[in-house]
DNA sequence: AAGTGGTCTAGACCACTCA
DNA sequence: GAGTGGTCTAGACCACTTT
């Protein structure tokens, strides 16, 4: 071990909590198992209940931890491993893609999604929406949007039933080009965070999508993923399966 | 700003402010602009400092407001694109790739890392660490580790100032095989906050990464970009150049 | 020295789950 | 109805930056 600095700097009682409590997660506790509760944690390490739901709700965001309301605090499972591609250039919806559908209607796009697909701003479009389950959980929430033009030979008798499955089977007709995705911190809207049994605000992962074919943006998504729950994959090699959590990094520089 | 009432619905209170404040920032305000002080914004809107700080730190992790100690909070810039690859497959350090490196050991791995790395938990390894800078800021932190194995021609008579141009070239004659990368939400260690410019805790997306050749993982680095401030961009296409914000993108389903 | 955001306290009540 | 986490208050002091 190095010298580590002592005194010369007060570490907040919120930093150092959680560092204890990690440590006592590796040691102490199982998956699963749930913590005492928060007014009795606070009161065992001599803190206001609010400075040790600080502690707590880092130790959430990073994977460690999982809160719920009127049941308890629970140690988490390491976080799964998402892929979200390009294992190959695919349409969304085409094979075996784990997501179900569970919406579909035309309506105008909201103005940050025409400026993804390069529409007018009141230009009504397809907007499919999916879940993605695994493992009995459901770990994101998305909106796939797809613009008439991209979808021309759509037959005019649709119902709620048949509207989601007519424009991806038109979509699939389609030779894909190309696609790009972007992932960026965002926090849980009310309706993704019901879909994915998280309170609004909920810390998400937010990947945003497009697909192009013939030149053009042929269809743009809004995948909402659990940032608690989640480690989004990419590239050749496939998933992880490592048992990785940030905090065992450090490292001197 | 006027205040509005009609609380039919126990909307949090903090969340209902973040919905008013998000729409100021619209209209009320420029990037770079300074907001009035939470004890003043607090008064304004009735409610105590911490519910207002909990509507501000929301709009921080969205990306939409930066606040710095000591000086005030000011409207966040949009994000910027990130480029994480694969653009193409090139080892890290080759060509124009806008890290920088700041220091380099020969230490043991922590446990983690043997576990990516696939090397024995006391196994020493060479670590760089660098750091990425776009338009003047700094965006990742990042610590990259080549065991001696992947480096067998590295010279003897090594510097500090040396050691880190030695290990990339050497690691450079390797033929790169594949790579793959994973993101997930962490909080930022002090050493990586210190670097990126945050405090510690502040969130960040950890971009885990391991680089294969002759069938083996060569090396493998774990990069901490700060979330506030960046979107990771993948895939051929290139980066996204659209003004692109989540909370405009609801939907019904 | 003044002003800012960051931390912390000791309470209170609410929304939710479950026996 | 008992117990849990979620929200909220009205203070206090601290660390930091700027003047």
């Amino acid at each position: 071990m190095g010298t580590t600095q002592l005194e010369s700097v007060p570490e907040p009682k919120y930093w150092h909590l959680k560092t204890v409590l990690n440590d006592a997660l590796d040691s102490e506790f199982e998956v699963g198992e749930i913590l005492p509760n928060e007014r009795d944690l606070a009161a065992r390490f001599g803190v206001a209940r609010a400075t040790l739901r600080q502690a707590l709700e880092q130790l959430e965001l990073e994977g460690r931890l999982q809160r719920r309301r009127g049941v308890g605090t629970t140690v988490a499972p390491p976080r799964m491993g998402v892929s979200v591609g390009p294992s190959a250039n695919t349409w969304p919806g085409a094979g075996i893609d784990a997501w179900e559908t569970v919406g579909c209607v035309e309506a105008a796009a909201p103005a940050a999604i025409a400026a993804l697909l390069g529409t007018a701003p009141d230009q009504a479009v397809h907007t499919i929406r999916r879940v993605r389950v695994m493992r009995g959980q459901p770990v994101a929430a998305e909106l796939l949007y797809v613009p008439p033009a991209s979808v021309p030979g759509l037959p005019g008798d649709l119902t709620p039933a048949t509207h989601a499955p007519a424009v991806l089977r038109e979509l699939h007709t389609l030779e894909l080009e190309g696609e790009d995705r972007s992932v960026e911190l965002g926090s849980a809207r009310a309706d993704d965070a019901k879909q994915l049994d998280r309170l609004p605000g909920a810390p998400v992962l937010v990947v945003t999508a497009r697909y192009y074919a013939a030149g053009r943006v042929a269809a743009a998504s809004v995948s909402t993923y659990r940032a608690d729950t989640c480690r989004l994959t990419f590239g050749d090699a496939g998933a992880f399966e490592v048992t990785h959590h940030q905090q065992d990094t450090r490292q001197a520089s």
